[in-house]
DNA sequence: TGCATCGGATACAGTGCCGTATCGATCCCC
DNA sequence: GGGGATCGATACGGCACTGTATCCGATGCA
């Protein structure tokens, strides 16, 4: 046995292994079902486990909802900064090349086609479990921040390039262009009513709003 | 019997109690523990009642959840209505009273202290169901879409009397605004993280930037 | 006041999920 | 290749909730 408790999380290949498969059923049955709703069984079921593997890993299904949550927004850093490092500085030098500059970075976080759209119910998901639970509120409150402050970063270098800056103060631009982004995915998985404007339009007249010469 | 199931919906006064009692307790448990994880029998107790009363009143939790939320709605439309009707044509001689007029208009949608904050959890709920269900999603595209078009003319009128318009889209102006409402409260009631922007300073930079002079 | 209907309470059988305790296979290291 | 530790499967008792069928008191009408 290892001395300490908080030794090495060095956890063997299998074990590791065993927990991202929970994880990714996980994710496909609470985005399907809804956390709540979501039984542990069926987790284990779609992981082709049975619950002896996971209280093995996992103390509850709260536990494994923030080791899914984590995974998540790491993953989605990773995109970010992927995302900022290829940007084309040719194609920034036209308006259109760099809204759709904007809007890939911002796109990055928010992954749309690539990931399914199924995370941005867990999003939703991850507010509202936040909404009740102070411990998950505190988790959810710093993701977002850290999320947040990198996009500033990001967009912020992007802009640099181009001799343009942000009309307004950067968090609240932060905060409405993710907003956009996410109210206008949300739109699209509904059915439409009347004139349904596309986040596409949406974030692109946001940007010319909130975008001004340094 | 009456001959028609479609006959006047006209239901007993008693009926009618306790299908509002019901709901009331409805509202409260869905908001405290979510949708999915309130038992039917933990919203008839909140109610004080047994499950024979509801099962009497109503078929399923998801026809109750209708319910409120249809319920809800009228309620909202009409304090949208008398939001319109009181707003004070001296208070929009003035840019802070402007501001402040179209800030009122929107809470009526959104109440933030009267109706607790509780409602924007059970927006929540209701837009997650929305995102599975087909059935629930049509009545929510609608209620949104009904909200949204009522607001439009309402802040429409407010602006004519000052010679003002939207600068943009005014459907996008409204789920900017909107948008920027809900983002607002719910961080209010979350633990703050780094600088925190209120609903009120993030409105009105908004406002200032989709106003412009007719 | 008596009677018919309505509306909510009670009783019951059934189900799915929970968390734990234990067992057995697999892996790893010497 | 054996022995010990690890890890997931199995087995078990229990509980909370579901939906229905039935009962009984309240209510309203003649």
């Amino acid at each position: 046995m290892p001395d300490e408790a908080t030794a090495v999380p060095g956890r063997s290949p299998r074990r590791e292994r065993t927990r991202a498969r929970l994880l990714d059923a996980a994710f496909e049955v609470f985005a399907q079902v809804g956390v709540q709703a979501a039984s542990i069984e069926a987790v284990c079921e779609a992981a082709g486990f049975t619950r002896g593997a996971f209280y093995s890993n996992f103390a509850s299904k709260e536990e494994l909802f923030l080791a899914l949550t984590e995974r998540e927004a790491r993953s989605h850093l990773g995109a970010l900064e992927r995302a900022v490092t290829t940007v084309d500085p040719a194609a920034l030098q036209t308006p259109e090349g760099f809204r759709a500059s904007v809007r890939e970075v911002i796109a990055s976080v928010l992954p749309d086609q690539a990931a399914k759209s199924s995370w941005c119910v867990m999003e939703l998901e991850f507010e509202l479990l936040a909404l009740r639970d102070p411990q998950v509120a505190q988790r959810y409150v710093d993701q977002q921040h850290q999320l947040r402050e990198e996009m500033i970063a990001a967009l912020n270098r992007v802009m640099d390039v181009l001799g343009l800056r942000f009309a307004i103060d950067e968090h609240v631009a932060i905060d409405l262009l993710l907003g956009a982004h996410e109210a206008g995915q949300r739109a699209a998985m509904l059915p439409a009513a009347g004139a349904r404007r596309d986040a596409a339009s949406m974030l692109e007249v946001l940007v010319d709003l909130i975008v001004a010469p340094a």
